[in-house]
DNA sequence: CCAATTTTTCCCCAATGCGGATTAATTCAA
DNA sequence: TTGAATTAATCCGCATTGGGGAAAAATTGG
């Protein structure tokens, strides 16, 4: 157990002023104080620290009051947008993504890299993602010296807080210290994190559960992901690890065990056609099977539209059972397997709707979002800005350890 | 978001001590420094306040360090049993059980009522519970003054932090306020948990998972129930609600939606029997059934094995699934469906080495509790005490609210 | 009986948050 | 233009906390 000595006393609080200010974008010392439940003395002094850290800054206008407002006026307080760089960046089987952000988590550099990554070997990949970073942070017009943090966003369990990759869909080894080798190689401190993980922070800072503290979000990729925030934070299981939802088991066949990801994984929907492979296997290689896939159904393609429907049937099972679970007022279903369309939504839902046992029915509400490449990357920037936000910093405090 | 002041720290502080006394027997103020990360000066403070307040005790003896030790002898400290007192109660469908303990958790008297409760009405139900509460505390030689806490657990959806039982298999209404019911009978602080939640506390307590800060418990009784501990806490989902593991859905069948509790419940194995239906039927509406389950299936009854064996296959995939969600170290599986013996248990382990996903193969381990009917008990017994253990009290501190 | 050793406490310090008084910056009215 | 009213932000002093080092306490070994 942690102990509480003054120090961690100043951090809570210091975060949650910080924090604060950034959810309610520029905002007066007093309403932090209401917020925060904090003293107005004390934000003053918390605040006080902030800026002369170059954290925040002071705003004299934008006091959104009653016009006809008397006193001193409320100077607003917002978040110094160039307090910090971080690097973020989404690894997946076909395609890398890297985004610069500022310390709000706007991106001012992104660069997609449609190369497959899949099944190269660790060193091979580590050099893709170094030179990715390198090029995203010049296309920033910086320098890796200027970046304060990385972090990585991957596929398969990701072990956040040592940093081992347990399996990756992308890595044909197991327990790969990847964050080492890749702050060794950058010479920035690099973190890693779960692809479902990093998309879920996304959605709570910028996307659709800014207004939730508690959300599950369920990522169908090429592996299938899960991100639970619970009170505000990922919870991540003893050790750390995220929750690979693919191998969860929907049914007993007669021979063999059915797994999720044999029904709604990215190449069980894609993969093993009798007919046309040629096309789709060719897409699929290259990353593009979901977009091929979504004509082919338009043209009505039945055996497509058959794996579609099965596999959001499967889905909307695995949905309710989280829903069962976890009891979350909302639920964020994305990836690229919603670019199947209709069809396998529809089915989702439909499924969804039976499995949901009556009395939990009107608990969850089922959001679907199909966000950008990038959106996955700036995830994974939120993530390396949360460790920022929480670190300790600055003029005050006995250790500015950095 | 929770304010961090001076008091919270304290409060933090204090309840580490206390548990780290709780836990580790008779123990001196070194180790706990040790143990705690405390200063040795804070924990003398610390434990002179827990001394002033009566709720630890010393003893000049007990010093197991080597016997050649030099010096001023330790002083070991301990919980001071006597310090509270609280109730614990588990009710099910077919009997009542209740406990008193003393501060360290110790059962003081004990009171099993085989009466069936199922489907009363609430204020029957409540009289029964009062009748039970009263003459268990008269047992233990106490009148309900001297009894500061208590704490009844409820098989279904019991949301703790309101006190709000959501439904409950036991309960013809859904979304009563037991708590508040309870409360103004008896005049005694009376809080609510989940039967599965309260005995893996006791677990954690004293059973199963001492050793852990982190695993997962089932409980497989008339409901099927989830407790989770995380990081030494249990989790409870958004809103303090408890997980109802039975709404589970396993698989999707031709005509209809399969749950576990369709498979796994104690009604879907004893129910439903074609022969010999009159005195199984009458042995489960006396609470029963699992003990007479035994012995037809000792006796070769097919009909019931098959339904053993197929609740066991249902459980492991279960179970598998919710170890790929969490990944504990332990998982603990209680419940008088335990009692239906080796073909049940087989089957569940059998459908468990199948269903786990290899990548997690070693994760987790099962372990499997027949714990008595008061072990139950002593579990929300144990939620009363966490209560306590974590309030202000005191002598120290700006308000001794009590 | 004294030295050595170990535990526990005492004294003082730094840091924190808070309450009340004070200062700062503005609007409104005369 | 000036002063009163109003609201925001800060300053000062207090209580509380935990920590470090010195001192006291309680033993054992010679």
């Amino acid at each position: 157990m942690k102990t509480a000595d003054p120090e961690l006393m100043r951090a809570i609080n210091r975060f949650n002023v910080l924090d604060t200010i950034r959810r309610h974008g520029p905002i007066s010392r007093v309403e932090i104080s209401e917020r925060s439940e904090l003293s107005t003395t004390t934000v003053s002094a918390i605040t006080g620290a902030l800026l002369d850290d170059g954290l925040i800054l002071t705003r004299h206008e934008g006091d959104l009051r009653n016009a006809a407002a008397r006193g001193r006026p409320r100077v607003m307080l917002e978040l110094n947008p160039d307090a910090a760089r971080v690097v973020g960046a989404k690894i997946a089987a076909h395609s890398m993504v890297f985004v610069v952000t500022n310390f709000c988590g706007e991106v001012l550099s992104q660069l997609i890299l449609p190369i497959r990554v899949n099944r190269q070997s660790i060193a091979v990949i580590a050099d893709l993602i170094e030179d990715g970073v390198r090029r995203c942070v010049v296309d920033a017009g910086l320098s890796l010296g200027d970046v304060d943090s990385i972090c990585i966003g991957l596929p398969g369990v990701v072990e956040h807080r040592t940093g081992i990759v347990r399996s990756s869909p992308i890595f044909r080894e197991t327990d790969v210290d990847f964050a080492s080798e890749m702050t060794s190689r950058l010479n920035v401190p690099t973190i890693l994190e779960s692809d479902a993980h990093a998309i879920a922070l996304a959605h709570h800072w910028f996307g659709k559960a800014r207004d939730l503290d508690d959300m599950v979000l369920v990522s169908l990729e090429q592996t299938l992901g899960l991100g639970v925030l619970h009170h505000g934070q990922l919870f991540r299981g003893a050790g750390g690890l995220s929750h690979n939802l693919g191998d969860l088991v929907l049914g007993i066949g007669p021979k063999d065990i059915v797994r999720l990801s044999a029904l709604a994984g990215e190449s069980a929907i894609l993969g093993d056609r009798p007919d046309g492979g040629g096309r789709l296997a060719e897409a699929m290689r290259l990353g593009r099977g979901m977009a091929l896939a979504q004509t082919l159904i338009a043209a009505e393609d039945n055996t497509l539209i058959a794996a579609a429907t099965s596999a959001g049937e499967a889905v909307g099972l695995a949905v309710a059972n989280i829903v069962t679970l976890f009891g979350p007022p909302r639920v964020i279903i994305v990836g690229s397997s919603l670019s199947l369309g209709a069809v396998f939504l529809d089915s989702l839902r439909e499924a969804y709707r039976r499995a949901i046992p009556s009395s939990i029915q009107t608990v969850a509400e089922l959001v679907f979002d199909e966000s950008a490449d990038e959106t996955w990357a700036q995830g994974a920037a939120v993530v390396a800005l949360c460790e920022l936000y929480e670190s300790p910093w600055g003029t005050t405090g006995p250790a500015p350890a950095l």
